[in-house]
DNA sequence: TGTACATCAGTGAACGCGCGTTCACTGATGTAC
DNA sequence: TGTACATCAGTGAACGCGCGTTCACTGATGTAC
């Protein structure tokens, strides 16, 4: 029988993975420490070996749910092409690129998964491969491979772009990238 | 009156920086300790400040030989179409994904230098220009600007892509998401 | 209903380690005379 | 030419600090009877 009959312990879990996902995307996976990463939900380092394994655990658990959250986001939207575009004005906005706590995790992390533990790179391609899915059903051409291709085109321009972006410091240099940005996604649209 | 009249000051710290070039882009920025950059540069971690104010102004400086040297690259390309596809397939090439030290280093660190300290985000941007104008130069359409916005989307491709197919683990997967950045660059060629 | 006990989420100190940075020192090189 | 001295690149130990991880413990919750 199980004591504890209340979820408390799941939904601690889901704390620490919540505040994990701004952390992470705002200072990194190497630059987010166990003990900041707890205290962001509220709790003491002690306390996160009960929750994961280890810390690659915790980021390969983040991972996934962000880019879920992110397909859910894209599978939300309606499907036609002023939509469509609204998302990538929003993503190549200048509030996207100044606030990557909330934003794109592939803009935030997809160098870092690179680097990391085959955990967390298979989160992350399971994650995205999602993603490449929901977008290419929004790229309405005959041939399904050609519409995959675009989804990945399109997510290469958002993602590098507003990496860019965040990399260089003048804001007006940065803000024409986005612009140059906007501009190069049309060729990925249906 | 210069008591050493060899360069050998000089060279070292060309060679720390070429060695930096390497580790960096292998490990990241957070990944790569002063010690061990120093040791890659058959040095001990005391010798470092007579070099370098810190380690952000090595990085700045590595970031800037990096960007400097593929500009150097890229110039030196015949200005033709061939040579151009060429590059392209080199950089999208299995080999170019699993050798990130010897590669590009926007693609190993722009995330990195998103998060870095104002000099070395300036160090980047003023060296990507530099590619951007070169990349620019070498797409032959009309309208300058149209030239940069293309040059600017390629290479949002080219670092997305090869990005990408790092952090996914599976060869297979890894492979289809280069053959798609490939196809994808076709769109901002002449 | 009351009480002794088992369970368990979370605490907070401690582990060994590597970080970026500082500094007293070494030893080779070149200068002065 | 020889020697005392100044210069300087590089050494290696040490600084305080935060890392990921471990663990003895606390205190609240629920069970057994």
């Amino acid at each position: 029988m199980t004591r504890y009959s209340s979820n408390q312990k799941e939904q601690t879990r889901t704390r620490i993975i919540e505040h994990a996902g701004r952390r992470l995307k705002s200072d990194g996976i190497d630059g987010s420490g166990v003990s900041t990463l707890m205290k962001d939900a509220g709790l003491t380092n002690g306390a996160f070996y009960a929750h994961f394994g280890s810390k690659d655990e915790l980021v390969a658990a983040t991972v996934a749910d962000q880019l879920q959250f992110q397909h859910d986001t894209i599978e939300a939207l309606p499907d036609d092409r002023a939509s469509l575009e609204e998302f990538i004005a929003d993503y190549l906005s200048p509030r996207h690129r100044d606030h990557p706590e909330e934003g794109c995790p592939s803009a935030a992390l997809l160098g870092d998964v690179g680097r990391s533990k085959p955990v967390v790179r298979e989160a992350y391609a399971s994650g995205v491969v999602n993603i490449f899915d929901v977008l290419a059903a929004r790229i309405h051409v005959a041939d399904a491979a050609e519409a995959r291709t675009r989804a990945i085109g399109l997510i290469t321009v958002l993602v590098a772009t507003l990496q860019l972006a965040r990399a260089i410091s003048d804001p007006t240099a940065s803000d024409r990238v986005l612009a140059a940005g906007l501009a190069n996604t049309r060729h990925f649209l249906v």
